[in-house]
DNA sequence: TGAGCAAATGCAATATAGTTGCATTTACCG
DNA sequence: CGGTAAATGCAACTATATTGCATTTGCTCA
């Protein structure tokens, strides 16, 4: 993800200004096929222009609540974030690896969840669903073996 | 979980010492049917005996790392931790209320995930596959509709 | 165009969760 | 009982995230 999405008519579809740090923060996490830590990111936006982290912090924030990027959690500290499924983005897993730390996405296919029966049978209202596998990848996996 | 587990003999083939430390943090663990944060452990640890927190937190690692307990994630920070799966527990996936911040236990049965295709495919390795559902509880969702 | 205003951003301080190094205590083994 | 390794405690520290308040930016309407 991402070169089929227009960051400013997603911005404006939300109601949303369209502020260069937010541009910012939306094309380092389209930019890259894997989600990234607030840390990433504001190491990369930092790159195209000054910005302070708790900006960075506010516009994740934001952009989460809006269902614009999609907040994502691993077995390691802090979260990471991906371009939200969306018109362009099915729902997909993705993979934690345990060794090096890299979150990556799997097709949306690689593993079906059927969640038709939960969603008619649970008491509460779903909102997503998160599925992560966890494991070594396989760069990880040849590097252990040699 | 759990009243089926003994925890004595749990640790034991794990290979590992049978403290009053680690005894007190699995009841802690298994006497709620929802998993906990470190924090919410600690409390319940300190009201039998005093603890130190960073002890809660090295026994949380060991028995992660031992698989006797599961390392679960959610929207908020920090980690939970619930009985993993063992003969007595299949693994399960879990409900995140973003309300009220609570992780409950779904039942395994609840939602089903065909990892096949994926572990046949995948080139690294996989060790465990962690669904959760995020949302509104049913308690929630009441209280916000009336 | 520019004054007024709300939204966005910056900055410093603080909070929360987890980690590290080292000293002390506990529990096992001969 | 004494020696040794594992477990625990304690203090300091790190990483991640949040809050309150001041400043800047950018939109709107005269």
């Amino acid at each position: 993800m991402c070169q089929d999405c227009d960051y400013h008519k997603i911005l404006a579809a939300a109601g949303l200004e369209t502020t260069r740090n937010r541009l910012h923060v939306l094309e380092a996490i389209g930019e890259r096929g894997f989600p990234l830590s607030a840390g990433d990111i504001y190491a990369r936006v930092g790159l195209h222009r000054p910005i302070n982290r708790v900006t960075v912090y506010r516009i994740l924030d934001l952009l989460a609540e809006k269902n614009i990027i999609e907040r994502l959690s691993s077995l390691k500290r802090g979260s990471y974030y991906g371009l939200a499924p969306n018109e362009n983005h099915a729902p997909h897993p993705h993979f934690y690896c345990t060794s090096c730390g890299r979150l990556d996405c799997l097709s949306p296919g690689s593993l079906a969840v059927d969640t038709e029966h939960l969603r008619n049978t649970f008491p509460g209202e779903i909102e997503r669903v998160e599925v992560r596998v966890d494991g070594l990848c396989q760069n990880c996996l040849q590097q252990k073996s040699t």
